[in-house]
RNA sequence: CGGGACGUGGCGCAGCCUGGUUAGCGUACUUGACUGGGGGUCAAGUGGUCGGAGGUUCAAAUCCUCUCGUCCCGACCA
């Protein structure tokens, strides 16, 4: 292709409303541009990176027998009402109606569509397993769109579904599944991590992320070295406690004036102890009413382990309108001795002595405080939020480690959520009807790429893997309208599209700085440089985009080894 | 949804506090000349009525009210 004639609208600045680099560099070098919050127009050279990524995905998604789909985007509310989603997927769901005044939706996911062709058609466990994929734009009217194309509201997705005779079919569908995903994003060029994940609002048994690691991620990544466990932070499992002795005089509960003193380090620092020997109660509200949280006072509740713990639909913080309606209760003085609710707590909690607690009236806490004397706990479990150096739950020594990453991917088990919901069912070997088990598994497509940015770029630009290079080859003459640098390029220009190595010959009049700023910027991986000294003394320029490094090679055979040179990028 | 900020030619910004000439700068764009190995120089140009509506005033980019949009920080997700 030819620059000239090319659509690469680049930049000299970024724009002001972009924060993280990959959005910088995107709207930089011409390949995406905003048309709404969290909306994006994907330029010539955008679009040429997804199609990479995609093709990737298509390529690993036929390998393990997914075949191919495309759903329409814009749903009948019929089916969500039937899955019970209509209501619980709440304003995420971009709702619309029809000229007749019938309600659909724009697809933030495709469940209930697959769902209903896979019962309408598949009676019979002869039919199955069957997995089924397609790549497409969802919409998802998210709280708060960021970080360019990252998190858009209107954003490319390859979604697949499983659908299984019984659950052993299913997990190994989900592990040859898990193992495309580690190929796609090896293909793409991204340091990543398979980790445990929590369902979220899709619901099901078991479920991974692939995060790339990336300071810009919005996730966090707990993960150990030594033994490779890896889980997002809000599952990260954590090391039960061992057991400690109890002193053999417990000190008795005793009440303290603490006036002002409502955080966990003003009452630390005022009762000079360590954080640890003070106890957090954190008021919490699910679907039966309130509830209460105990963590230690140096660790951080985890509301996504204490939801499963407790097994409630959801669970948030209480609100302001909790105290209000609550005056016993007193914001910074909340305490669980005596506190008429139901208590879980950390397993931590368990083996603490001595320590203090708020004492649910305003400015005091107790001291002393035992578990098992003054505490009425409903249930111990891993409610807190693991932290660095944390031991590892799944091996002797190890530490956590956390880093942030970026979902890019996500696999489920789902179950029979679904297919019971919308009665996707088939005869097995004995003619009794059963609930397909079904499976799903997502990668952001623009996501993918972006987080590629994220982990290959320099004060120039983009530095693209060579998988999702938009050209492999740019061709730089310092002057095209010189008649030997012109012969030159179109010769190299043409042997390399024969040879399929996709080029981008840079032919415009701009001078010499221009073309090599917009190279580095774009991110083409080698860059071959011609001028009129080096051409006379029949040698072209070599750059590699990554290390920066060029070197001299003899026109024309250079021709030849360019191949090579990229295998090695 | 709560908190904060911003909206001035394509892009990046100044002007606003303390209303008052033809709204300014950089860049981009057009034309010409020179130049030609890392966003070159000179010259001449094109392009905005200051997000929108209403108000105050002799006079509003500037003050007030409302509104729309965009971004950032926290709870959700590919």
């Amino acid at each position: 292709m030819h620059f000239s004639k090319l659509f690469i609208p680049t930049l000299k600045e970024s724009p002001a409303d972009a924060e993280v680099i990959s959005h910088k560099l995107m709207v930089r070098a011409g390949m995406i541009r905003q048309l709404a919050s969290g909306i994006y127009s994907i330029l010539p050279l955008g679009l040429r990176v997804l199609r990479k990524v995609e093709q990737i995905i298509r390529d690993e998604m036929n390998q393990i027998g997914g075949q191919e789909v495309f759903l329409p985007s814009i749903q009948p509310a019929e089916l969500w009402v039937e899955s019970k989603r209509w209501d619980f997927y709440g304003k995420e769901l971009l709702r619309i109606k029809d000229r007749h005044g019938r309600e659909f939706c724009y697809g933030p996911t495709h469940e209930e569509v697959i769902t209903d062709i896979v019962r309408r058609e598949i009676k019979s466990y002869r039919q199955l397993p069957i997995l089924l994929y397609q790549i497409q734009t969802k919409f998802r009217d998210e709280v708060r769109p960021r970080f360019g194309i990252m998190r858009g509201r209107e954003f490319m997705m390859k979604d697949a579904y499983s659908f299984h005779a019984d659950e052993k079919d299913t997990q190994h569908t989900y592990h040859q599944m898990a193992k495309a995903y580690t190929n796609i994003f090896e293909r793409c060029g991204l340091r990543f991590k398979q980790v445990q994940a929590d369902s979220g609002t899709i619901g099901g048994s078991f479920s991974h992320e692939f995060a790339v690691l990336a300071d810009s991620g919005e996730d966090e990544i707990g993960f150990c070295e030594s033994c490779g466990y890896a889980s997002n932070l809000e599952m990260a499992e954590s090391k039960p406690p061992s057991p400690s002795t109890a002193p053999s005089t417990p000190q008795d509960i005793k009440e303290v004036e603490t006036p002002g003193k409502k955080s966990v380090k003003e009452v630390a620092g005022f009762l000079n102890l360590p954080a640890h020997q003070i106890v957090k109660t954190i008021l919490l509200e699910n679907e039966n009413g309130r509830v209460a949280g105990l963590v230690r006072g140096d660790h951080e509740i985890n509301l996504v382990k204490m939801k499963n713990l407790i097994g409630c639909e959801w669970l948030q913080p209480a609100g302001e309108e909790a105290f209000s309606k609550k005056p016993e209760l007193h914001r910074g003085y909340i305490g669980p001795v005596g506190l008429d609710l139901p208590v879980y707590a950390d397993r931590e909690i368990s083996v603490l002595h001595d320590f203090v607690t708020g004492a649910n009236k305003p400015s005091a806490h107790f001291t002393g405080v035992q578990v098992q004397r003054d505490l009425k706990i409903k249930e111990f479990g891993d409610i807190r939020t693991v932290q660095a150096k944390d031991p590892c739950p799944r091996c002797e020594d190890g530490k956590y480690q956390v880093k942030r990453g970026i979902e890019v991917g996500h696999i489920f088990i789902l179950g029979t959520k679904y297919s019971s919901a919308m009665k996707a069912v088939f005869l097995d070997q004995h003619g009794k009807e059963n609930a397909m088990i079904m499976g799903c598994y997502g990668i952001g497509v623009g996501r993918t790429a972006a987080a590629a940015i994220e982990q290959n770029n320099d004060e120039r630009g983009i530095i693209w893997p060579r998988n999702l290079a938009p050209f492999q080859v740019i061709i730089i003459p310092v002057n095209y309208s010189n008649s030997d640098l012109n012969n030159a390029c179109d010769t190299i220009y043409n042997r390399l599209q024969e040879a399929g190595i996709e080029t981008l010959l840079d032919d415009r009049s701009d001078r010499l700085g221009v073309k090599l700023k917009d190279a580095d910027l774009m991110g083409i991986p080698l860059q071959i440089i011609i001028g009129p000294k080096n051409l006379s003394a029949g040698q072209v320029e070599i750059k590699v985009r990554k290390t920066n490094e060029s070197s001299l090679h003899p026109y024309p055979q250079v021709i030849e080894d360019i191949p090579n040179i990229l295998k090695d990028l």
